[in-house]
DNA sequence: TAAGAGTCAATAGG
DNA sequence: CCTATTGACTCTTA
């Protein structure tokens, strides 16, 4: 009997009485190499089904939350993410440090989040990753012992770098590895400026630039699609939220507050925001606070000679929604999905000002990545249905 | 078929 | 060790 309830995630919605036999893998044909992981908590439903039934769930409190626990308890990405995501390192550092809106995500794209979300719940979360770690460790100074004492390397496989970049081959292995391509800055330069004339470069000019850069085409485009990908993404988080140190070691997350980017020097922003507003609620065990608000790319106007208004956006505070989750369970945070944005709980207006660095940055990507929003505007042009249209 | 989403995995810095 | 960045790859999607 024990308590081993899919809590959460099944809340209060999923009381779909009967729900579906255990069994129902989708394993029609093939999908996946099945579920990587096995579900924290260790319940009946997968994860996808979780992940299709959760409600909306707010990235950035649950990244900020897990980056928290993780730092306060020295684990690392690594761990964490092999371990309970199932995802490499360089993933969960991507994911954590730029979560994207839960609504922009795919089914596919919420399920770390859901297992993070899991994961925060999880009583024992910190000390079974500590538990691990510490297994870890043990293997790791095991192995190292037998090794030297071995005289020879034994390696478990574990964990064994391909070694590729070496002149000399470790001999069996044929080291046809790709090594890694390595942009220089320069030739960034040269792709980020042809990115501003032209986000989406027909093949023509993609061969040109791959030409006169001595690049692969293939080089060229994926450049182009992980660029506009990525400027996409930083574009919205950005916006979207203030910026939120936490300080290594320290928690009582201390929300500094960022209303509006200071449009320092010269141009204005002319910005408009209409502030959508709305509550949200807390999650019933863990996160305390969160933000978030979306609004959509603002095109300014990019004019010098322009006034300078430099009239702050206004950004809608409302007053802390104090939704205490009844009897500890609002494991989700539960939002009317609302298209394109979604609350703001600000806090305490920060006298220290958090200033972020990228703020100039920002301004150039805003830049660049007009044209790529006129391109989609033209896109949408075309559909007669506006609800169609993806911005 | 091209673009987007999600990742992986090499690597650069700390 | 650890984290951040980023070119390339695998699937979806339209």
């Amino acid at each position: 009997m024990a308590e081993e309830s899919v809590n959460g995630l099944t809340g209060d919605l999923s009381q779909s009485s009967g729900l579906k036999p255990p069994s129902d893998d989708p394993s029609c044909g093939d999908s996946q190499p099945g579920t990587p992981l096995p579900v924290p908590g260790h319940s009946s439903l997968s994860i996808q089904e979780m992940v299709a039934m959760s409600p909306e769930l707010d990235t950035y409190a649950i990244t900020k939350k897990v980056k928290e626990v993780l730092t306060d308890n020295n684990l690392g990405q690594r761990l964490f993410g092999e371990t309970i995501l199932g995802l490499t390192q360089g993933s969960v550092s991507d994911l954590l440090a730029r979560p994207k809106p839960w609504h922009k995500l795919s089914l596919k794209g919420r399920e770390p989040f859901v297992r993070m979300q899991l994961w925060l719940q999880d009583p024992h979360s910190v000390e079974k990753l500590m538990d691990m770690k510490r297994l870890e460790k043990k293997a790791y100074m095991k192995r190292r012992l037998s090794s030297l004492s071995d005289g020879h390397s034994v390696d478990g496989g574990l964990v064994g770098p391909d070694y590729v970049q070496g002149s000399q081959s470790p001999g069996p292995q044929q080291q046809l590895k790709k090594p890694r391509v390595v942009l220089g800055p320069e030739e960034k330069e040269a792709l980020k400026r042809a990115y501003q004339q032209k986000p989406y470069p027909s093949p023509k000019t993609i061969e040109e630039l791959a030409s006169q850069l001595n690049l692969k085409t293939s080089t060229v485009i994926n450049w182009f699609h992980n660029y506009r990908s990525r400027i996409r993404r930083e574009l919205f988080i950005e916006e979207i939220q203030a910026a939120g140190g936490v300080g290594p070691g320290s928690e009582g997350g201390s929300p500094s507050l960022r209303g509006s980017k200071s449009g320092e020097g010269d141009s204005c922003d002319g910005t408009e925001s209409e502030g959508t507003v709305e509550a949200r609620q807390v999650f019933g065990s863990g996160l305390e606070d969160h933000r978030g608000s979306y609004k959509d790319h603002d095109m300014e106007a990019d004019s010098e000679a322009g006034a300078s208004n430099n009239s702050p956006s206004q950004i809608d505070c409302i007053p802390p929604s104090s939704s205490c989750g009844p009897g500890g369970l609002g494991l989700f945070s539960l939002t009317e999905a609302s298209p394109g944005s979604s609350a703001s709980s600000t806090n305490i207006p920060a006298s220290g000002p958090a200033r972020n660095p990228r703020d100039n940055n920002l301004r150039k990507k805003k830049a660049a990545n007009l044209n790529n929003i006129i391109h989609r505007l033209e896109k949408a042009a075309s559909k007669e249905d506006p609800s169609e249209w993806e911005f």
